[in-house]
DNA sequence: TGCTTACCTTGATCAGGATCAACAGGATTG
DNA sequence: CAATCCTGTTGATCCTGATCAAGGTAAGCA
């Protein structure tokens, strides 16, 4: 998992540094972030901040995979992000945690009180525009995936699931760059894609296996899935099929 | 409709003064703003902005109701936002709007071209900061509408809807804080109503009509509701049951 | 080595909501 | 005033995805 040790890490050497909510900052804006942040890991499946918990810090994905999630009370559950690496957690200005923040893989995350956060972001721009920037950005994918919850079929959900996936993978990225077949790594459980997609774990599994029978994708593993030929998954998405804008 | 002849509104006299974008504006701030403001209005039925359009600006909501929502190019239309008065208009730092705007009634906008505005986000601290918190608060609107949308059954997302219509209604909070029934004005059409919660017209208007069946709400004519015990309402919504946070 | 547990797949059946279709009331128009 | 359009209601039928149920595979552990 490539752990880092956190507490020696400071900011110039941090794998997030140019794309977290604190991106855009000065080297003095920057130092004074320093000067407060901590690190906190998790392991996978531990849950990070409950929903109706107050809401002591903010912070940022360093590594791994969180979900933000929240759940009826017959069961019900419904994934409302997917948290990696530079994403921001928590709300300021808020008291009280409205979603559940739930480690999938190994995670540790950059934290910074909130009150002390939320003073900064009034006396440090470059923070509160970096965070506008992302909430902004937030909206839009959420937005986004609202589309695919309320219109799309099964098979489009997962369609769609993978080739976003795919494309925030940085590896993926470079394969797909070269024309070769890309691999992706799926970091979620068929469970977690359901509670994702609003499908159920059955579904997602036959779909799964639908594409795989019709040669869209191939199975390496479980976690694993081999993309042959990127267009056509796009194809099976719904989406608009102006290729342009890929990436 | 009570239409306000535009160019003669001074900010001071806006009715949306203390809540839209420039909520938190010092005078001197408000000039700024005040000097580069213009408004439009639209009739009901007209789209504001089309997604894919160059965007010119971004705006404020003064009165009236509008959507934002998305087509796929088989037809399938999902609603992603509500724009009430207040409400904001468009993406600084986005050259081409992501989503289709259109008025549901008459609509006047308060705008500002977006390269100005976009400048003063920097120079204002006061309108960026209220931005992000507006930006933030649409964020978790957006992640309870997932929930919606995900997971709940065609009864629960027509109950969600009204009790959201009625909680985001100036009159109808004032008869509830009385304990009286309200009725809730329904700015939407039955076919509206389904692309906002990822249904059909005719489930939309059958879940009505049962709801009306078991007396939780009464109609008074199509475009009326009368909700006479708002908690029995709430019991449909599937939501927690924690009458507290109600407002 | 066999046992347990977590995760995944597949099959059979069911049901909620979509689809197709007919019709009704009210507003607008010629 | 009839004709048309728009919005909404209701009925009949169908189908996608949910639910219930049984196994399968691989990892961890006694």
């Amino acid at each position: 998992m490539n752990r880092i040790a956190p507490d020696l890490m400071e900011c110039r050497d941090c794998p997030i540094r140019h794309r977290a909510v604190c991106a855009r900052c000065e080297p003095d804006e920057l130092e004074r972030l320093e000067a407060v942040k901590y690190y906190k890991t998790y392991d996978a499946g531990q849950t990070i901040i409950w929903a109706g918990d107050r809401l002591e810090f903010v912070a940022s994905v360093v590594n791994g995979v969180a979900t933000l999630s929240q759940t009826m009370e017959d069961g019900r559950k419904q994934m409302v992000g997917l948290l990696l690496p530079s994403d921001f957690i928590g709300r300021p200005g808020r008291e009280v945690a409205s979603f559940d923040v739930v480690a999938v893989t190994d995670v540790t995350i950059c934290c910074f009180r909130r009150k002390p956060f939320e003073e900064l972001l009034v006396s440090t721009p470059h923070v509160s525009q970096r965070l506008l920037e992302m909430a902004l950005d937030e909206l839009d994918a959420a937005r986004e995936w609202m589309l695919l919850l309320g219109r799309k079929t099964a098979r489009e959900k997962i369609a769609s699931l993978i080739s976003i996936i795919a494309r925030r993978d940085e590896r993926a990225k470079e394969a797909l760059s070269k024309g070769k077949p890309l691999t992706v790594a799926l970091p979620l459980t068929r469970e977690a894609m359901a509670d994702y997609l609003g499908l159920t774990l059955e579904t997602v599994s036959r779909q799964i296996s639908a594409l795989k029978r019709e040669g869209v994708i191939t199975l390496e593993g479980n976690r694993h899935i081999v993309i042959p030929d990127f267009q056509s998954l796009i194809d099976e998405t719904g989406d608009d099929s102006d290729g342009g804008m890929l990436f």
